[in-house]
DNA sequence: TTGTTAATGATAACAATATATCAATAGCAA
DNA sequence: TTGCTATTGATATATTGTTATCATTAACAA
């Protein structure tokens, strides 16, 4: 039987907080502040289960690991800071008819990815 | 000094031919219609260099290992058909002033990635 | 044609995640 | 409170993709 514990607790907390996908680091170090003892291994064994029932969605970036954030968000898409490397949602989407595919071509569903600095890292005049 | 070899003209010949970014594997495999004993450390190599002269560039898709296609091909963006997992060029771009980001947010650059079913792998009605 | 040495091929080593193992810990039903 | 056992923490192991190693091969200047 599935028990609830203070670090699946602790974890779940950590990402529904946070308001932008985090990293498997971000959420140890994070979780660590609930429970000092937390181990990277619960952390993917956590975030493995919170997966598969479907509370938590992989959010996938080329050549990272993947971050995770609370599922069932709006329709969104992702910023990634290249200076400190945090990732942003960004909720607002493009419409599906100003993508052109080749004929017979069908789409599923796209993800589109921003590259530049958030606001913190853009240097003030 | 650097040498022209058959490995290195049949990696280029195949990127060139190719008309959309080939894996490793795919470049191996084709290459080695023209060399035989062509092999994948070469491969990887002559990319690498390849990348360097700035002769093809890596094609890089979140999970997947990258891809390479020839450099200076026109804006554009990439499609991946979730049957065949071959990925397709789109010669499109979106407008950058249909992008909405959050105040003091800087745009660098962005990348959109369309899944779905080629032409090959739509069932035909 | 020959000699030099850059490039190759085969494979070991590496890097970065992620999963498996297992003794110790701690939820929770009774 | 106690006992059962799911879960944890620490770490070993696995996985995947890429780079390093090194003896052999082959490009190309002379």
């Amino acid at each position: 039987m599935e028990r609830n514990t203070r670090q699946r607790d602790a974890i779940l907390d950590v990402i529904s907080g946070a308001g932008r996908p985090l990293s498997t680091q971000e959420i140890l170090a994070a979780g660590k502040a609930a429970v000092p003892s937390l181990s990277i291994a619960t952390v993917y064994r956590t975030l493995r289960d919170l997966v598969a029932e479907g509370h938590i969605l992989p959010v996938k970036l080329p050549g990272e690991a993947d971050r995770y954030e609370i599922a069932r968000l709006d329709d969104h898409y992702h910023f990634k800071c290249s200076t400190c490397s945090k990732v942003f949602d960004i909720h607002d989407s493009i419409k599906k008819n100003n993508l052109h595919v080749p004929r017979n071509f069908v789409i599923d569903k796209y993800d589109l990815i921003l590259y530049g600095r958030c606001s913190d890292c853009v240097p003030k005049h």
